[in-house]
DNA sequence: TTTTCTGTTTAGAACGATTCTAAACTATTG
DNA sequence: CAATAGTTTAGAATCGTTCTAAACAGAAAA
């Protein structure tokens, strides 16, 4: 094959980059992977959906299935580079900031806000019920408009 | 009508007053708000899906729709009969114990185990956005089997 | 290279929780 | 009672998400 440089024409760096990363993950590095770990793992830390980031996706020129998403979302969580933010039982939202930290959550707007880990302290854990052990917090502060 | 006491023997008392309850959260004592109200605000405060309650109609040899248990869910939360718990992406959770207070939630078990406020201090909230207001704070302990 | 093998992507079907619809029913009021 | 307004229901519809099985692409062997 010929080397075709239309699909992103700034190529080499940055995709040799997130293909390491992948790899690291224990990824292949497809097309679609790479598509998306520019979007999520370049500039700013976002809070996602599945939709959302398919109109990322479509905005950026390319598509992509549905299901090649959610598979990719769920891979990349299980690799431990994204994490998923319960708040609202009816959408699935992603945060690629895995640090520890916690969420505002407005609810009008389906929108989260990060707060750093030290902005709020959590003390006191009560007993863990016998044979369980705590596998993560999470805070959430409900906002909504005043 | 004539009165039919075949649909719950030990009448009177409790029906009645489970009936001003309704009536006091503005909503009509019908039949099965009451078959619900009974197994929901008698006995121990409990978490339950829509799905587990209406086990709980038939168990107690009654039926009803689901259409109804989600409408009822609804209405009681609105008028602070319950509280929504949100842990869990699959399914809606509803916890009879109203009052401030956080959660363990086991996710292999689907089980949500009830943390008392004093047991956890949330201390430093930072600065809410303009134009917002706090409506609420989630602390979810997710646990696991060891 | 070409072939082979295995992992990946995809469209569309299937799924499961929840909501909607519109018709039957029941409580309340006049 | 009759009229009115609120409630319940079965079943259809919806919506986010997962599954399926077929086409495709990358990696490694030949």
């Amino acid at each position: 094959m010929t080397h075709d440089p239309s699909h992103d024409p700034s190529h080499t760096q940055m995709d040799h980059e997130l293909s390491q990363k992948l790899n690291a993950a224990g990824l292949r590095a497809t097309r679609q992977r790479l598509d998306l770990a520019q979007l999520l793992f370049t500039g700013e830390n976002r809070h996602i959906t599945a939709e959302s980031l398919q109109e990322d996706v479509m905005k950026a020129g390319h598509k992509m299935s549905l299901a090649t998403i959610y598979n990719s979302l769920h891979q990349f969580t299980e690799a431990g580079l994204l994490r998923q933010v319960v708040v609202d039982s009816a959408r699935s939202y992603f945060d690629t900031n895995t640090s520890n930290h916690h969420h505002f959550f407005i609810g009008e707007e389906n929108r989260l806000i990060d707060i750093p880990e030290e902005k709020i302290a959590v003390s006191g854990l009560p007993d863990v019920p016998d044979g369980l052990n705590v596998n993560g917090i999470d805070v959430i502060v409900r906002l909504s408009k005043k």
